[in-house]
DNA sequence: TTTTTATTACGAATTAATTCGTAGAAAAGT
DNA sequence: ACTTTTCTACGAATTAATTCGTAATAAAAA
């Protein structure tokens, strides 16, 4: 058996994820490059804490990688979207006391939005309220 | 100097600060009690691992205390709303790549709002749509 | 009064997550 | 050829969060 908690990913695991979702397939090093091009001011991150971090995900089934040549190329197993709802409904959870609705109100309280993502937002609403009926 | 990272608070803890700003002012008792009643089926927590947290978060300044009688009364020092808003940045740039839009669309994909919460939901956009013509 | 129960304080163990150092081998550079 | 760099593997240290055991004392019960 593997995986951790219902596949969900620590704070680490899915910004490398992360880096895997936006880039494809990547090398160790091009991951940990772009984990410490981030947020500069911070404490670097070592090279080898990425790889040993990334050989944890591969054996708790988050990775696989291309080991054919030296340097190994790693693949997201898990897609961002449903790492996103799970983590989006623990969050609900322990946060918003499971109310999905109170963080969609919240979230869209403090944020600027653009006109075209009101207006996605509401055919989105157009189109449950139709599924209702 | 007192206050963790910009005074977010740990899953335990927050645990914690949910029974707190449902019930008000409670003893240590009362709190373990109530984190123990949530899920019945996980292992218990004992009391004094509850009262060990909640004088760690005392030192940090997330609560305050009333310790005129032997049995002290615990109180939050943070808003539910503020402590909210804290965790939903965070979450939002980790796990959506900052954008409160793709959270909000994913929160309201998969969830069964009622008519009175689209209905409200509708009336903040109508809301935003008219700070910024 | 004596015994039992409840409460706080606090050190320390445990657990989970992260970080790093070192060794060995392949590749690249000189 | 040989020196330097790069890579993987892996044990172990560190850190953060949680959990618990014990001692002291107050309160309640008998």
């Amino acid at each position: 058996m593997s995986g951790s908690s219902s596949n969900r990913p620590t704070e680490g695991e899915l910004a490398i994820l992360q880096v895997l979702w936006i880039n494809g397939p990547s090398t160790v090093r091009f991951i940990n490059d772009e984990l410490n091009k981030e947020v500069s001011d911070e404490r670097e991150i070592g090279y080898t804490t990425t790889l040993k971090l990334m050989q944890l995900m591969l054996d708790k089934g988050l990775l696989t990688r291309d080991a054919s040549s030296r340097t190994h190329i790693y693949r997201a197993l898990i897609s961002e979207k449903e790492t996103r709802q799970r983590l989006l409904d623990k969050f609900v959870n322990t946060t918003f006391r499971g109310s999905a609705m109170d963080l969609v109100m919240q979230a869209l309280g403090n944020h600027d939005a653009s006109q075209e993502e009101l207006a996605a937002i509401k055919a989105l609403i157009q189109q449950i309220e139709e599924e209702q009926e």
